[in-house]
DNA sequence: GTCTATAGCCGGATAGAC
DNA sequence: GTCTATCCGGCTATAGAC
């Protein structure tokens, strides 16, 4: 292969764990997958990284970072009436869910091989903290907009959001169920409308 | 080792793989790690079973029949007043959840191999129908002791806190934040008896 | 029936040629 | 710097002695 900077391997090896990842599982992301994936030779790959977990740590902060950038590019649409918003924000998610469960559940899995390994651990929570923040964000933002006060703090409203997409993740991954799906977020939805100040 | 028959080997086996996994993970429930936790030979293992596989999907099914047995079990204590006994039953998970995560780890890995795994995703979606059916026969029985309804249908409900109880546990997993645990707990208390009928 | 021993494969990581 | 070839360990599954 021809000549590439160390920088430019090491992304080309992280785009292509993500890959498999997405599509195979993490169990899946041997180091041998990971390089056919990405075109190049075993040697290759530990010229870049020091080992395997090493990579999966790169592949954990592009995720986070991934969050990050979608933070910075949220825009409010629809209606300014809180609702809609809540649901439109919560639907956005349902529909990545439905249109790429695999990757969900590569990110889940990532998550869970993350806690048990020795040294991803403090990853995988910065991880966590990354979609919170996003979260958080998004819910200050449909305050901000329409003048709504929460009933809970909003980092703790945030974890409940988390809460019930993780659960609507997993959920989806056993049942596939469209309708249920649907019928959840509806819940969700309510779930959240509930902790609104009405003054 | 002594002459045991098949079934008993087998009964073995399983409760071997169910400590392996919950101490260790899916991922290292290997046929050594589980015989050696058996105390047997590895010979032994596969006159009992044909693959790994096959074993994993009995021990799916053991924690189906576990959950049946629980239904089975169920009694409702305390006050007969709905918000506490929601309360109380969804605190009763939460409490299993905090004495042994790494169980409850187990069981969402176990999971998510099985929908990976050809063969087993029927199995898997028969554990959570199992949880599911486990999870409805409570919020019935909950209605019935305080005179309750539902604003919507049982299965739907029981789905929803399914999804909760999910997210709960991912969130605790990777945080162990307890303080946050308490406080989602009581969020979650509140989503379902929004959905309590006030006549 | 139960064991030890081993086949056969795949994994992460490395040596050494170029 | 990049490759091919290889080491070595752990895995599932099986063969064959007893």
């Amino acid at each position: 292969m021809a000549r590439m900077s160390v920088a430019h391997r090491r992304e080309a090896l992280v785009g292509a764990a993500l890959a498999v990842i997405e599509r195979d599982g993490v169990h899946a992301a041997t180091t041998r997958a990971i390089v056919a994936e990405a075109g190049m030779s075993l040697a290759s790959f530990h010229y870049a990284y020091a080992s395997r977990d090493e990579l999966l740590e790169a592949v954990v902060r592009r995720v986070v970072d991934g969050y990050a950038a979608a933070e910075a590019d949220l825009e409010i649409e629809g209606p300014l009436e809180v609702e809609s918003l809540v649901r439109s924000a919560i639907t956005s998610y349902v529909e990545l869910l439905r249109a790429d469960p695999a990757r969900e559940q590569g990110m889940i899995e990532l998550s869970l091989y993350s806690i048990r390994t020795e040294g991803l651990r403090t990853v995988a929570t910065a991880q966590y903290a990354a979609y919170q923040d996003f979260t958080e964000s998004v819910i200050r933002r449909i305050a901000e907009v329409t003048g709504t006060r929460w009933k809970v703090p909003t980092p703790l409203l945030a974890r409940m959001v988390t809460t019930m997409t993780d659960g609507l993740t997993l959920g989806y991954l056993v049942n596939r169920d469209d309708e249920a799906l649907d019928q959840l977020t509806e819940l969700v939805v309510a779930a959240l409308m509930q902790q609104v100040e009405r003054d």
